[in-house]
RNA sequence: GGGGGCGUAGCCCAAUUGGCAGAGGCAGGGCGCUUAAACCGCCUCCAGUGAGGGUUCGAAUCCCUCCGUCCCCA
């Protein structure tokens, strides 16, 4: 307790002792059983990553008068020492804050965890250890391999899921949503393990429904939960994916899981009764007239009623199994097992557009979540109703004219345009018409109206686990639901608690927690026992490392204004949906209750969904148990050989294989980055240089190194940095060859070279690039801090291009031309050309197509 | 079942977004250095772009079908 009411209000130290004293440097320089190498390769990375620690040279204070760069990794949960996954993210995010700070940006480079979580409690449960314990000595192994990569962060603003700094506005936050009709509770269900007793988050049951401790049946069962109104965001949540620098597919699955539907929602008299109707969710309410069933969910509060005594066996038998099924099964089982899954209730609803009488069945194949649980069947429009009535016999109205081919082809369903037939008052029209008419007619009627649906549910955030942040509640007999004062705010989890493997909740066992006072009356109360789903923390995180010290409230929106949104997020694909979605909501609703005022809506600029690692074919973790530890190779070929490997590999979203010759690349990186240091610093490697006029061969050199400069700076704007490293690695090796000719390299022309790789590199790889420039500019500032290397347009520009002359697309000729070459010069010069002359072999050209300066091709 | 990505040399990957298929690396081969090996250096081999069809003066790139593979959703 008192250790961590110590951080309480203060700034956290950049590296405790004990943090320190976990960082695992090798105890010798030398590097057994590795490559020899051209220099001291621990030696160097670990002097330069205690360097930037103890100048703090990427520190940022909330006043910096720089344009401001947000650059963020996607906080981990802290499972121990980085894996190669963190490293390929942390490499791609430490590039972005290096490479940004030299172009001259304040760079806000923060880092933390998103310390709640299962594993945690599962550890406790099995070694009696309590989470925090466990937890922080996960963070402090973590922080080592960060430290031992390289990756530099302003460790000031480091923020922890479970610090109760943290918690005491996470909770806040909550009470404020709340206040503001964003938070509410209701009535939900969850999974339930009859053998432990307990409530099962999704991932603990298995996918054919049983539970992973027990292997009991899971079943479902009603409680009482909290839900944040994410739907009230849902239109604008969809309207603002379009302005963001997102990959396409992110936003097309966020647009898929918001899953807007435009249709009508209408009443169906139940017949042989005065007051019962049943409300329908439609997308179609053109093909109304086709309706000859009706179907509603096993869950539906009118499945008793509608149900007569002849059929009440087999509905309950129904209900019970759609009970145990899981709602991937419900929607997706093959069509053959429709049969068993519907039941017929022996009621029957009136279809209001042709006044006849349609049958009433239950089918899990609606859900209860969705619309309003109940459906009109339109089988001749809709795929699965008509495999439903195929299957009980059911009559099949068509009400769009199919193309004259589908039936013939076996046509079942028709979900496409045509013309509306055996439709009444909407005969003849075309779908979109014939909506919009239908949707007036139910309107006018009084019985229906237009309405928007959406596939997103609100987002149910209690959870029945102790390792979470408490929700703020206390219940009393009298008062209900009350909000603990702000004044008493952090509401903080017992340590004196008993870890069973029953599965149930310690906070729910310890009287101590659970019994209070109620905040009104003074009476005896309940706390809340559910803490919150770990994505509310993950919410917000990014806001409060604005402004991660600040004690009155959980972050100055005047401080969030100046550095939101982040530029550039990183982080894997596996949370493009949920998390990005809940900060995106999360976000607005800071804003809108008044905590967050000013601050831009979308909270993440450019996202990169950073590929996976795999290994023999599947994701590389320590579930898995196919872990490469990162730490082997910091020992080795070191850091920047590393990071320069998942540089080079590939596109930096793509996915990577870990391969046999895995070990082979990374020392080729290593080889590199020896190669650089004999290159550049004195040594055999380096001729003496010559001062005095440029020839031919240094102006090349000069213009090579221009246009490297320009190619990598857009590379690294555009996350192409496998082709920055190849082109490094071009220079490099042109610079060798100049350093081996005959004149012998020029002075100027060299400095500007080396320089330029070393700048263009740092980024990259921070330390050996830092080391050699320190080496050759002692005076200097770092190369860190140094301005980004600028390029001269006039030397980028090719004073001639090669012109490729083609016959009928083959390759003939090649020409060099100005790059101002006009097309009829272009066409001319290349007609003029022995060699097209003898492949035309006395044909006239028919075509000449000319695209100055690049080609020309004559066809015949 | 629906949606999307990817398939280029033995391997990882480039290709100015419709214009010369090759920048870089790994592996392999040869030579040099070495008493020898490692390291290092130099040189070098290797594909016509998963298959088929279409559009185009021109296709790795755009369209269709199929195959393989990965991901997301249901």
């Amino acid at each position: 307790m008192g250790a961590r009411r110590s951080r309480w209000d203060g700034l956290r130290p950049k590296w405790s002792s004990e943090e320190r004293a976990t960082a695992r440097w090798p105890q010798t320089l030398a590097y057994p059983g590795a490559m020899a190498r051209a220099y001291d390769v621990a030696a160097v990375e670990r002097k330069w990553q205690l360097h930037w620690e103890e100048e703090g040279t990427y520190r940022i204070d909330n006043d910096d008068p720089r344009e401001k760069f947000y650059a963020l990794c996607m906080y981990p949960y802290p499972s121990g020492p980085a894996h190669q996954g963190h490293v390929r993210n942390y490499t791609f995010g430490d590039l972005a804050v290096r490479y940004q700070t030299m172009q001259g940006q304040g760079v806000l480079s923060p880092f933390g965890f998103d310390s709640f979580g299962l594993p945690a409690e599962n550890a406790a449960i099995k070694t009696g250890t309590h989470p925090r314990i466990f937890t922080e000595a996960r963070i402090a192994e973590l922080k080592s391999s960060l430290l031992r990569m390289g990756a530099v962060y302003d460790w000031r603003r480091e923020v922890r899921s479970h610090d109760p700094s943290y918690m005491h506005w996470n909770q806040l936050i909550f009470l404020k949503l709340w206040e503001a009709g964003l938070a509410y509770r209701a009535m939900a269900q969850v999974n339930w393990c009859p053998g432990c007793q307990t409530v099962l988050a999704n991932e603990q049951v298995l996918p054919d429904g049983t539970c992973e401790r027990s292997g009991d049946l899971v079943t479902k069962r009603d409680l009482e939960q909290w839900f944040f109104r994410i739907t009230a965001y849902a239109d604008e949540l969809l309207e603002g994916l379009d302005d963001l620098e997102w990959p396409e597919r992110v936003k097309t699955m966020q647009r898929h899981w918001i899953g807007r539907s435009e249709g009508a929602e209408f009443d169906l008299p139940v017949e042989g009764s005065e007051e019962l109707s049943l409300r329908v969710f439609t997308t179609r309410p053109d093909t109304s007239f086709g309706m000859t069933y009706a179907v509603v969910a096993p869950e539906h509060p009118l499945v008793d009623a509608l149900t007569t005594d002849a059929h009440r066996v087999a509905v309950e038998d129904l209900r019970q199994r759609a009970a145990s099924t899981s709602e991937i099964d419900r929607t997706s089982a093959a069509t053959g097992e429709l049969e068993r899954r519907g039941a017929f209730t022996g009621s029957h609803v009136c279809n209001p557009f042709t006044g006849a009488s349609v049958p009433v069945y239950v089918a899990d194949y609606v859900l209860m979540g969705y619309g309003t649980g109940a459906i009109m069947a339109v089988p001749a429009e809709d795929e699965r109703d008509w495999a439903f009535a195929k299957l009980h016999d059911l009559p099949i109205v068509r009400t769009v004219q199919p193309p004259p081919e589908w039936e013939a082809n076996g046509g079942e369903a028709y979900t496409g345009e045509g013309a509306k037939i055996n439709s009444g008052f909407l005969n003849g029209l075309d779908v979109a018409t014939a909506k919009a008419r239908s949707i007036e007619w139910l309107e006018d009627q009084g019985i229906g109206e237009r309405k928007v649906n959406y596939r997103l549910r609100d987002w149910l955030v209690s959870r029945q686990r102790f390792w979470g942040c408490p929700i703020p509640v206390v219940y009393c007999p009298d008062h209900g639901a009350v909000p603990v004062p702000e004044a008493q705010l952090p509401v903080l989890a017992p340590d004196d608690v008993e870890f069973l493997p029953t599965g149930q909740s310690p906070l729910a066992l310890h009287p101590g927690f659970l019994h209070t006072t109620c905040p009104i009356c003074g009476g005896p109360a309940r706390r809340e026992t559910d803490t919150m789903d770990t994505f509310v923390d993950s919410s917000w995180y990014f806001l409060r490392f604005c402004d991660p010290w600040n004690t009155e409230r959980p972050f100055d929106p005047g401080v969030a204004r100046h550095f939101m949104p982040v530029d550039q997020y990183i982080g894997g694909i596996e949370h493009a949906i949920l998390h990005l979605l809940y900060a995106r909501f999360y976000t607005r609703a800071l804003i809108d209750v008044g905590l967050a005022s000013g601050v831009p809506r979308e909270p993440f600029r450019r996202y990169l969904a950073q590929g996976m690692i795999r290994m023999d074919g599947t994701k590389m973790s320590k579930s898995k148990g196919n872990l490469i530890a990162p730490e082997h190779y910091f020992d080795t070929v070191g850091a920047d050989a590393l990071r320069l490997f998942h540089l080079f590999v590939g596109p930096p979203f793509d996915d990577t294989d870990w391969t046999d010759q895995t070990d082979q690349v990374i020392d080729g990186c290593g080889r590199f980055l020896d190669r650089l240091w004999r290159s550049l610093l004195p040594g055999e490697d380096v001729p003496p240089l010559r001062s005095g006029p440029e020839s031919e061969a240094d102006r090349a050199v000069r213009q090579a190194t221009h246009r490297l400069i320009a190619a990598v700076t857009d590379e690294l704007d555009r996350w192409s940095y496998n082709t920055a490293v190849a082109r490094c690695m071009e220079e490099l090796n042109l610079l060798r060859d100049y350093a081996r000719s005959s004149e012998g390299p020029h002075e100027a022309v060299w400095e500007e070279a080396a320089d330029a790789l070393l700048s263009l590199l740092a980024p990259l790889t921070p330390h050996v690039t830092a080391e050699i420039w320190e080496r050759l500019h002692p005076d200097q500032p770092s190369v860190h801090l140094q301005p980004w290397p600028a390029f001269d347009p006039a030397l980028v520009r090719a004073e001639t291009v090669t012109m490729v002359v083609q016959v009928n697309g083959k390759l003939r000729d090649r020409i060099e031309v100005s790059p101002d070459i006009v097309a009829g010069d272009a066409e001319a010069l290349a007609l003029a050309s022995p060699k097209v002359a003898e492949a035309l072999a006395g044909r006239d050209p028919r075509r000449v197509v000319a695209r100055p300066p690049g080609l020309v091709n004559v066809v015949v």
